[in-house]
DNA sequence: TTGTAAGCGTTATCAG
DNA sequence: CTGATAACGCTTACAA
């Protein structure tokens, strides 16, 4: 019996040892052969490529990882995995991975800051040789966990207080402008924006940008209804149809988030009020209903692949060179107009 | 130097074998302490846990699943992440591997054989504790790897040729049954039935509970257009619009899956017929736009959830007890009756 | 170019 | 109940 604390029926895995002998060669050729180090002659490494045939080894990554002190895997945390911006991030990041010969374990943090710590420590102790981090907070005390370990780390979609490190992000300032100015070139005088949490450095942005380009445009502040509610879709529901009864409702709302504009599309749906003619609406983020609706959704829309991409991109760059000039990539949202506004409406 | 081939600047991590130092034992009993083996005298195993605190000490995964021959990873291998469905089935199964101190690591072979076949082999080569799977078609090739290794599976949505293992699976002839009897208590004789490719046993199973009603209710079968088509909505799309434009259009559409659900209410959308007047719509699996849009949706939606936490589950159960009775789950799907289908129509 | 052998950090056997 | 120690499978410095 070659090897100890070994049950009876479990079937022996092949290990190198047995690739070695079958091809008469020392482990550490059939290692140099396995990992391209190009110093084998080429009829021996053949001799090896047979034996790995027949014998169907698969080499064993905990070995590999234990002795390399890394394992081949990337950490990807989300904060919802149902979320289709998070899933199209997840899908791109995981594309380049697996080409790349990577795993990813997804984390889903559900915006919990103390499971976004254990996902962190869990990949420190997985030795995991990079994270993509959707941060759960501005607070970087988790991410700090990931950069005294050197992990290679990619923080996208939000700030992270004081980190420096790479990042992929979006100008949500620009977010704000580009909905704001988009209302005000059709005339809109009275407007109603509903944002989400403020914890996110997301949902801050887009609200200073679009009171930005509010005032630029020497708009009446007061005209500008600023209502911070929960993610939920039932509070956007609720603050849409209370400022619809008011005497003088708005004639335009701004949803500044993808949960947010389901709840208003609903409201406004179940005023009667038709869009755009009575009230218009400019949603975020592409998602299937605001196509399927009618009218369908004017919106302004991230580049969530290529964030996924940059990002996943940016990590394997960061692999190789550790302490490199971080990457600070930011990307434009863009503008798409659809049914729910229309012609500039009387002043 | 107490340790070779390290680079002077890399901070060294704390190991076991310094926690134990500090606490002036052996490695041995701290093992002992944080694997609760509950043999270790309460006073040693506090001064063992003062040191982990103190030293900041963070296990090593890689040590221990060399050593113990199996890391604590859950490969979940599912066809296309960015389908609400299994974005649904991995946050459910994430839910519980997480309680359980289990990572997941997540596979998306966008329906290619030959990719779900190298996640499996890396499951293997990562001695992952668990894989569940929903296979990318009835062979079972790929799944056979797996039980070869020994690493314990769990089949889910979709059948797998011969394999004999745990699954969960939903009752797909119901799915087709619900659907046609929905149709024929509502008087329709003529409809137009779409399906997706018929590779998949769900596609398949649908496919035979609606005839399968249909012929017990002795309706006539011309009455009964069978279309089967890509898994893209524009297929279903122009199905449904040629459909629309014959002499006897159909009464009613039945769509097999959530994709050509989609494509079928467009194209009903775009001829200007009305939903359930002009003519009605079942479609299939629960999303947001079913909700948004007006008619809404009647649909046969699955129990997602559930069957991810029973396969998560089923696995936990699978890893204490490699030998026992495989369990083969079956839940049932449900109608949910909105706006898109109707009153009795004239016979 | 190839082989030898020393670890990587952990767990579990065995002896005390 | 605790400690010493031998693996686990792999990579790589060093020797030949």
């Amino acid at each position: 019996m070659k090897r100890k604390h070994q049950s009876i029926d479990a079937p022996q895995r092949v290990r190198m040892i047995d690739v070695a002998r079958a091809a008469g060669v020392s482990t550490a050729t059939v290692s140099r052969v396995l990992s391209n180090a190009g110093t084998v002659k080429p009829d021996l490494a053949e001799r090896v490529m047979e034996a790995v045939r027949r014998t169907h080894y698969v080499p064993d990554s905990t070995g590999r990882a234990l002795r390399r002190q890394r394992s081949d895997v990337w950490a990807v945390i989300v904060s919802d995995i149902q979320n289709p911006y998070f899933s199209r991030l997840v899908a791109s990041i995981e594309q380049i991975a697996t080409a790349n010969g990577l795993s990813i374990v997804l984390c889903n943090t559900g915006e919990d800051l103390d499971r976004e710590r254990r996902f962190i420590a869990n990949a420190i102790s997985q030795r995991m040789c990079g994270v993509i981090l959707t941060a759960a907070s501005e607070a970087d005390e988790n991410v700090e966990l990931l950069t005294r370990a050197r992990i290679a780390t990619v923080v996208v979609d939000r700030r992270v207080g004081s980190y420096e490190g790479d990042s992929v992000l979006l100008n949500n300032v620009l977010v704000g402008r580009l909905a704001a100015n988009h209302l005000i070139e059709r005339g809109h005088q009275r407007v109603l924006c509903l944002f989400g949490p403020s914890a996110a450095s997301t949902t801050f942005d887009r609200y200073l940008g679009f009171q930005a380009a509010w005032t630029e445009a020497h708009r009446d502040r007061h005209g500008l209804q600023l209502v911070e509610t929960n993610i939920h879709a039932g509070g956007a529901r609720q603050a849409t149809a209370s400022a619809l009864a008011r005497a003088h409702p708005p004639t335009a709302i701004y949803a500044a988030n993808a949960v947010l504009s389901m709840g208003v599309y609903r409201a406004v749906q179940e005023s009667g009020r038709r869009m755009p003619e009575d009230v218009s609406l400019i949603g975020t983020d592409d998602a299937d209903w605001t196509t399927m609706v009618s009218p369908q959704v004017t919106l302004i829309s991230q580049p969530v692949e290529e964030m996924g991409t940059r990002a996943a991109s940016i990590l394997l760059e960061r692999m190789e060179d550790p302490d490199g000039e971080p990457h600070h990539v930011v990307v434009s949202p863009s503008l798409i107009e659809r049914e729910t506004t229309g012609a500039t409406i009387a002043p």
